[in-house]
DNA sequence: AAAGCTAATTGATTTAGATCAAACAGGGAT
DNA sequence: ATCCCTGTTTGATCTAAATCAATTAGCTTT
């Protein structure tokens, strides 16, 4: 059915696996096991659950979000194959947000605590983890997602081609991108009215930078949308060792 | 002159050694060494400079910025006493922001390699230092600084409010903050104008919840200004084990 | 295929906060 | 003390995007 190995995984490079040897990948995989296929709008793991495992996502796309104390709910990310969720609660050791497939998912999962002693034996495996957590950090800080001082067109643009760029760095070779979530979603995610994103979605076809049918959208003029957005440099994701090597 | 250790020091419950026993703080104080004093304006670390520490703040109160690709100044965050930076530049192995002292500070400094490999020996430091990261995560996900749609008002109370928490989890017994950055500063930490703060200000002094004169402020009325924030959740550090305990 | 429901679009109006434009104040340097 | 520079305040105007209000299109279900 599906295969428990990372050394078998396409997203291997991407992933936690990345900078182990064969031997540590072995150790790795003792540890992860692969999840039953989820379906559109099953959830992975609730907001205030108790923390106990993070994940990959191995196919499809998943979304998350939390609801504040003032009940009102925020979508914080999507994500792709190779990307991992539930390492920001370690701390508070409580989940802090819902994690739902958005279409059919299928996840590599971990218990934290096993990872935690496994790293203290594997420092290749450490190492990884710690880059993986200064990432997501890096990231959250340089692009606190709603980067104010952005207009909606740059915020929507910027959305466009950040998923364009992440399913490329995931071998997606096509122009078109199917969008899972909901125009709503979207709007959240971004901080704006899902009126706007309609506006917006028309004017970009308007003006021949995507063409949109429904939830599928091709980029017909990919500079004319590069030339949208605000700052292009965290949209594709930095390969860890490229920087040091040039320093 | 300085104390160069961390049993002593009155933040060691805040910050790294935060669960060490007595003989791995020993071990930790071997790789932190103090700095010399820096005033205000001096730059303890520059963005793009090659990743090499960690620091911690001893005392006083830093600011960490960066400008985009655009050339667009982002104020980031302001760290207190206890606080750590500089732990989202492992991926990259460059640092993303500048850091710079408001006003007379001293700092600890780790090399991150040494930490690291400190950290395979000590799995409580390894713990901790994720536990950390985790936290930082998470703040970042939940607060993403412009948390869009707060108002101007929410996200001015809520940073006052904040800076008083932060300083009495330090042992901060007034009411009086003094806060040394400028309105500028807090206007573009918050993804507001100046004028919108000074504006703000006025108008909480006229309704009684602060009194202000140049950069001090007077919290007069604490739970009307509690009253104005978005979201309480995050405000106050939260203490890492606490949770685990009672889950 | 029709009904029903939700998601998405389109249009009119409103508004919070930005921007523009001056005046004013504080705190060093001379 | 006086000057100067920068930081801050205050006021008038403008605008991007929210909100309000319908309408329309896509899926499900029957």
């Amino acid at each position: 059915m599906y295969d428990h190995s990372c050394s078998n995984c396409a997203m291997n490079e991407i992933c936690l696996p990345l900078g182990l040897d064969k031997a540590d990948i072995c150790r790795l995989e003792e540890i992860v096991s692969t999840s039953a296929v989820k379906h559109t709008g099953d959830k992975i793991l609730r907001q205030g659950d108790v923390f106990q495992n993070v994940y990959a996502v191995k196919s499809g796309m998943t979304k998350s979000y939390r609801f504040d104390d003032a009940g009102t709910e925020y979508i914080h990310s999507f994500h792709l194959p190779g990307e991992l969720f539930g390492l920001d609660a370690i701390h508070a050791q409580r989940y802090g947000f819902t994690v739902e497939a958005l279409d059919t998912v299928v996840l590599c999962e971990m218990n934290f605590e096993e990872l935690q002693s496994l790293c203290s034996h594997v420092p290749s495996l450490q190492r990884q983890l710690f880059s993986l957590l200064s990432r997501d950090l890096y990231k959250s800080h340089v692009n606190p997602i709603d980067h104010f001082d952005q207009t909606a067109e740059q915020k929507l643009s910027g959305f466009l081609h950040n998923l364009l760029s992440r399913l490329e760095a995931r071998g997606h070779a096509s122009m078109e991108l199917h969008l899972p979530m909901s125009r709503r979603d979207i709007a959240n995610h971004l901080g704006l009215a899902p009126e706007t994103i309609s506006r917006l979605l028309k004017r970009f076809q308007q003006q021949n930078v995507i063409d949109i049918k429904n939830r599928l959208v091709t980029i017909v003029d990919r500079a004319k949308l590069e030339g949208m957005v605000h700052c292009h440099a965290l949209e594709t994701s930095i390969s860890p060792n490229d920087i040091t090597r040039s320093a």
